[in-house]
DNA sequence: GACCTCTGTCATAGC
DNA sequence: TTGCTATGACAGAGG
């Protein structure tokens, strides 16, 4: 550079005067321990003093300004500059291309000295780094209004969930979970199982999703099974083997009936539901019908079916009208009057001469499942059937359980993502807003650096001429005035 | 006929 | 061990 002593000068002056430079924003404090070089009091002291405390104050204010603003670096954005400390003024600028831009700094008899000396990281003071570039843990509190809520798209996901099985009270919990009613859980598991039969058209469909029965064809909607029926359109051996044997019961089938009557399935009624008896059950078992009359009070889901009606095998029903009428038993009326065959499940049933309904096969809780299977004499393969169509109920029920949670978590993030670019956007505004507020006080305190320097006076008491010096930083991060023609010597 | 969507089913893991 | 639930993967039906 120069020959050091003569023409660059470390800013480190014994300079009574400025000793606050030292101690703006509260930063490290200047060294004055130099030599050869010193500031002296002079008459414009206390002008400087004064221009001191105007710094000062607005290095103060600079720095409230940043605390109010600095928060929003450590969210989306990366920070604007690195925190290099300045060990001369002990200042940190940040500083952006454009944020000096109209300000003139040079105009102010600092000939791009500011600028020059001043990397662009480091016009910011120490006091103001830190909170301009941490303050994460609070960055939700200054979080768009609309947005303080706003989560973890896990914790989001939890709590929306809980919300939603929340809000729909009863309806469904959408993760299995029975909702207790102050009764027995062996209700709530069958109130669990029944309000699934109502919400989607799992209940036990095994076949088709159409709706399958209706207040208006509450009686054309019955699916009945005759055991014998000659047509049955598939030739399975094992259930052809057991055709012989069907519908043997244990002899009493009151029993049934009188069992399941106490299992609060939480099924509701309409005027007209089909008659849902199955094949082998006495005609006389009202209980049985009125629990499985129900689910159609509630409004109809497009391509929703209610089950109860669908998987009664066989149903001779306690209406008399159709008992032993051995209606077709391979098609189902559908919707309004269209038929649809049956599913696998329920020809295997009719084969097999299951003596319940498919419904109570899947819906029943384990423990009453088992109990209702002690009142009948089932075969091997009446038995496998039975476990079968029980497992592939549960399953279906859960396999559209699963694609309604994740559509539901689709579409509760897509919310969440257009939570976050709204967010995004009113940070990037208030970061503008911010940069264009810095760079005002910026401007402002390039002047009264200038302003600063103006008075300094060496040795001898003449001043340092902005013609003559220049601030300029070395490597090591500290200032120095330093002679205008030795910095162009030494570029 | 290719493609997409919906649905049921199976296999598997975890509780 | 058994039963249930959740979920990925696959296949078939239908548009």
């Amino acid at each position: 550079m120069c020959s050091a002593a003569n023409c660059m000068l470390p800013l480190r002056k014994n300079c009574e005067g400025l000793a606050n430079l030292g101690r703006l924003n509260g930063g490290a404090s200047m060294s004055i321990s130099a030599t050869g070089f010193r500031m002296h009091r002079h008459p414009q002291d206390s002008e400087m003093d004064f221009t001191w405390q105007e710094l000062m104050a607005i290095t103060e204010l600079q720095d409230l300004e940043v605390q109010n603003d600095s928060q929003y670096e450590n969210g989306p954005y990366p920070p604007m500059e690195p925190a290099v400390s300045v060990g001369g003024f002990g200042m940190n600028q940040s500083h952006t291309g454009a944020l000096t831009q109209g300000c003139d700094v040079t105009s102010g008899g600092y000939e791009g000295s500011y600028h020059e000396v001043m990397p662009p990281c480091q016009r910011l003071g120490p006091g103001m780094d830190p909170h301009y570039a941490h303050s994460g843990s609070q960055l939700a509190s200054r979080l768009h209004p609309n947005t303080q809520s706003l989560q973890p798209p896990l914790m989001s996901f939890l709590e929306h969930m809980n919300l939603m099985s929340a809000s729909h009270g009863l309806e469904k919990d959408s993760f299995g979970h029975s909702h207790s009613t102050g009764l027995g859980p062996s209700h709530s598991k069958q109130q669990h199982a029944a309000i699934d039969d109502m919400e989607s058209d799992s209940g036990l469909s095994l076949g088709s999703s159409p709706p399958l029965a209706s207040p208006e064809n509450g009686v054309t909607s019955v699916t009945t099974y005759a055991c014998t029926e000659p047509g049955v359109p598939y030739a399975e051996d094992e259930m052809e083997a057991s055709m012989g044997e069907h519908c043997r019961m244990t002899g009493d089938s009151h029993v049934y009936p009188m069992d399941f009557h106490h299992h609060h399935h939480p099924v509701n009624h309409y005027p007209g539901a089909p008659s849902t008896s199955y094949f082998p059950m006495a005609p006389s078992l009202p209980p049985i019908h009125q629990q499985h009359q129900s689910h159609s009070v509630y409004p109809l889901k497009q391509q929703q079916i209610l089950p109860s009606t669908a998987l009664h095998l066989n149903s001779p029903g306690t209406s008399g009208s159709r008992a032993g009428s051995c209606t077709s038993s391979y098609i189902r009326p559908k919707g309004h009057g269209a038929l649809t065959p049956l599913s696998r499940d329920e020809r295997r049933a009719s084969a097999l001469k299951i003596p319940f309904p498919l419904e109570k096969i899947v819906n029943l809780p384990v423990d009453d499942f088992n109990e209702l299977l002690t009142h009948y004499t089932l075969n091997e393969p009446q038995l496998a059937l039975v476990r079968d169509i029980r497992r592939r109920g549960k399953n279906k029920v859960a396999a559209q359980n699963c694609r309604k949670r994740k559509l539901e978590n689709i579409v509760h993030l897509e919310g969440e993502l257009g939570q976050l670019r709204t967010q995004r956007e009113h940070l990037a505004r208030e970061r503008l807003d911010f940069q264009r507020g810095l760079a005002t006080i910026k401007c402002r305190l390039s002047e009264l650096y200038a302003k600063v320097f103006s008075q300094l006076r060496d040795e001898e008491g003449h001043p340092y001429s902005l013609e003559d010096y220049a601030l300029q930083q070395t490597n090591d991060g500290n200032m120095y005035l330093v002679a205008r023609n030795a910095s162009l010597d030494a570029e």
